[in-house]
DNA sequence: CTGAAAGCGCTTACAG
DNA sequence: CTGAAAGCGCTTACAG
């Protein structure tokens, strides 16, 4: 059961193989008796141009890495990731181009930028979660373009693509929200120092509250996770007994300190609100609800997919995308 | 900037590129000056074998497909999707293979079988959620090998590889527990009925029941959602308003019931035990916890992975791997 | 031990 | 409008 070839295709057909190519490439000026006979027995022998010929061929892969930490996948992040990477493989998809997983492993750091100078993708898409500072060092000299979606606080690459979310102004919205519930002693469990869009979300947070006249409260840091979250509210508690609102930087931690605030006999909201980030499942599963500053997560996903399509088809692309974040109202605050 | 061929690299050595190939593939015949000579060169000018060419010439890919239903990523089962997609990443990894993913499409149902007979994969894996007809049809005559992640109810190619978790098991381990934990009137919220593994799930509650010499409860069905896990819990209370047992198939449906039951005035589990299957995120986010019947994920993933590998090399691969479930104990029982 | 040559399957510039 | 030929970059069987 041997893969047809274009040769198989034009001997069936009775033409030269230039001419079957032509057909199946779509070729208009090809005699309509010849066109008919390569299709019908292109169909006929279920022939599919070979992928590794047409590459080498046509020098373009027709496919696009998409760069993730693997300790990430399936882990609390996991709707985090998910969400992105479906957005960016609905993008791939419409411009015809394949997704290829590449897995960042710790351990064996030239995998990638190997992988890259081989020539099997037109370009990669990095899907960021947690600050990964071998990676961009990696990808430094990379010989395709990169987009990344969440934008490294590492120094990258000038022609790089960056798509985020509008960080610096979620954080706003969660500090008005909690002001204008009447809030006025406000404590924020941020993410890791390391990690860019945590501190923007926190200058957003800090701004916002200072315009309204309000001394910002205790800053806590924690991993955005669940757990890290339960830690950060038990530290929050302690230094500021009379919280009577929070901004975590993302839902899992929100969900975490809202278990801890209930065990300590506090209720949510009515004695203490909170506002999450990012709008995953638990935002809506945890008990309350969650109110949260939504990230158009896929959305990110598939203008980073857009955006690096289109450059390497040297098409003009917009190479600093900034996506709106709005507030969802739900019964944490 | 263009990337360096192995001519380049052997003329720089002062070599034919057939040694410059032989040093490159690892051959020890060859003289050590050109040998060093040939390494030299390659690392000072980045060489890497191009993929396209490497494919052409050696026939074999060297990458599998991922096929994953894309709606399904980043929705509510994307734990479950992101767990064996882990494993499986991982598994391929290490037999030194690319992973592709392939979105499975809805309008566009030819595209994946299109894609297999381009010879762009040496194998796929199925990672399957929902049952989807249309896919195990359109991977009827693959072209090459297929691993499927959940057994398909539909008639699959003998010759393809089966990975499952022992749902007959578990749904097993479920109801023992419910009756070792004093429970008599035992509801059960399966999954959609044309979902093989939902089944038998429920087939393993029947018969350990009835072993048991009790009677099974009623039975609804879910669609392993939050939300169809709530409306499935609010018709079992309509049905057996003195229920005290509840096996869900799925630990989000299993975090729905609970909801309902809380809403209703009953306790969970003083009033009401809940089992749920799984063992995923919200098992433990949920309020309270949930024992539920853990599915091995990520080593589902890895066992495709490893099998399907050792079948494209012609080595002996093992066809049917069902995975053995097991109960995680928290305070939902 | 080394090099010249063939061939994987495709597409397109060239000649007719 | 059609076909013969070249060439993408690699690896390996063949000859020396």
């Amino acid at each position: 059961m041997v893969r047809p070839t274009i040769v198989d295709v034009a001997k069936a057909a009775g033409v030269s193989r230039a001419t079957a190519a032509r057909v199946l490439a779509g070729a208009t000026n090809v005699d309509p008796v010849m066109t008919s006979a390569v299709e019908r027995e292109a169909a006929l022998l279920g022939y599919e141009a070979n992928f590794a010929a047409r590459m080498l061929r046509g020098g373009r892969a027709g496919a696009i890495g998409l760069v993730v930490a693997f300790n990430e996948i399936g882990s609390l992040n996991g709707t985090f990731f998910a969400s992105a990477l479906k957005g960016a493989a609905k993008g791939l998809a419409a411009g015809d181009v394949q997704p290829v997983l590449l897995p960042a492993d710790d351990e064996d750091r030239g995998k990638i930028p190997k992988f890259l100078r081989s020539g099997a993708v037109d370009g990669v898409i990095v899907i960021l979660q947690h600050e990964i500072t071998h990676l961009v060092e990696a990808l430094a000299d990379s010989p395709v373009p990169i987009a990344w979606v969440g934008k490294p606080q590492y120094e990258i690459d000038p022609g790089s693509i960056v798509v985020d979310s509008d960080n610096l102004g979620g954080g706003a919205l969660a500090a008005r929200a909690l002001v204008e519930a009447g809030r006025r002693t406000i404590g924020i469990i941020t993410g890791p120092p390391d990690m860019e869009q945590a501190n923007e979300r926190m200058r957003g947070w800090t701004e916002e509250l200072t315009r309204s006249g309000i001394v910002p409260g205790p800053i806590v840091h924690g991993d955005f996770t669940v757990d890290s979250g339960m830690a950060a509210m038990a530290r929050l508690l302690q230094r500021a007994p009379d919280l009577d609102g929070v901004f975590a930087s993302s839902d899992l931690m929100a969900a975490g300190a809202i278990r801890v605030l209930q065990a300590a006999g506090r209720r949510v909201p009515l004695d203490v609100s909170i506002v999450g980030f990012d709008d995953v499942l638990i935002a809506t599963t945890s008990e309350p609800p969650l109110t949260t500053v939504r990230q158009p997560l896929e959305e990110m996903g598939r203008a980073a997919a857009e955006a690096l399509i289109a450059m390497i088809h040297g098409r003009p692309a917009e190479k600093l995308q900034i996506l709106p974040t709005t507030l969802v109202r739900r019964e944490s605050l």
